[in-house]
DNA sequence: GTCTATATACAGATAGAC
DNA sequence: GTCTATCTGTATATAGAC
């Protein structure tokens, strides 16, 4: 656990990226241990089952999420911005993880929408304090859920009808208004 | 096209049921001529491939939405909150149908995806004269977006933390106050 | 129109050599 | 630790009988 042999990690990351590109249909065993450069077999030695790649991409998309909660409540100041600026997936680690996991969950894994069950109520914990009441804690939350879905996820490889710079800050604004 | 066979139907609202509950992996076409209680053969009597299959549930889900629509255009009393209400799925054949297609989108048919888009423009248009400006506009969608993804979608079979009767008057009226 | 039987392809997983 | 070869299950699709 304290030093994660390289080989592992590469195999994780190929399986990451090949979640984000081409969905949980892309993601088989074969095509991960392809792009990250093993044999079936070699990657089978990491990972003794489908069920065992899936729960470490898993547990560390978890620890990921928590070191940012972490960075987050270390900056209270203009949380509701962030973390609507945030939802707007833009490539970082984090980002790449909660698609390849979103994808996960979406081909029918309950261990992934389990842990992205947990992590956004991790989000809604570390919001409450910032916002009126439990109405705008809700608001602010959906926004987020919305803006990652018509991002990443679901409808569309093809990314939606983008929000340009200027209309994501007015929506912020119109957001922190309705919510403080 | 215009009296379309009873047998037809059927095997769309197998498919459709099959797709709602257990997601892309459960609706083979086996399973759909199960449910359907007709053999594999009979079902690619009627429909020559999956894809066909698929693009006949896409074509279905379509028409009901546009009908929908045309509901709600006649009648534009209160339409951000109803429409709001609406996206929390509960089980009309819209409902059913727009899931199931989410569904086929999310295990990568680009078909599926595409319809879902231009549905959504749809609402965009029928929304846009009842709120103030554009920002008003995308705060109400991405609040839909996000009950929608929450309450029928990916993250979970497992549906999320329900709001209470009451905590959706509270939502709709913050949203509403928001944006007119 | 609806059926059975079968061809083809690919997924996940195992066995055992090196 | 990493490889090749192979087994098993399941999905789509075809062929052709009734």
């Amino acid at each position: 656990m304290s030093r994660p042999p390289l080989a592992r990690e590469k195999v994780l990351d190929a399986f990451e990226s090949l979640l984000c590109d081409g969905g949980a249909r892309a993601a088989t065993m074969d095509a991960t241990a392809r792009a990250a450069g093993v044999s079936k077999g070699g990657l089978l030695y990491h990972f003794a089952s489908k069920d065992a790649l899936e729960s470490a991409l898993v547990e560390r998309m978890v620890a990921i999420a928590r070191a940012d909660l972490e960075a987050m409540r270390a900056e209270p100041a203009g949380v509701v911005a962030s973390f609507i600026r945030g939802s707007i997936m833009t490539g970082t680690p984090l980002d790449r993880a909660i698609v390849a996991v979103a994808k996960l969950a979406q081909g029918g894994s309950s261990i992934a929408s389990d842990s992205l069950h947990r992590v956004r109520d991790l989000w809604e914990e570390t919001l409450r304090p910032h916002v009126r009441d439990e109405t705008a804690l809700q608001l602010v939350m959906l926004v987020s859920d919305g803006l990652y879905f018509n991002n990443a996820l679901a409808i569309g490889t093809v990314p939606g009808p983008d929000l340009t710079r200027e209309a994501l800050d007015a929506l912020i604004a119109l957001v922190e208004a309705s919510v403080r």
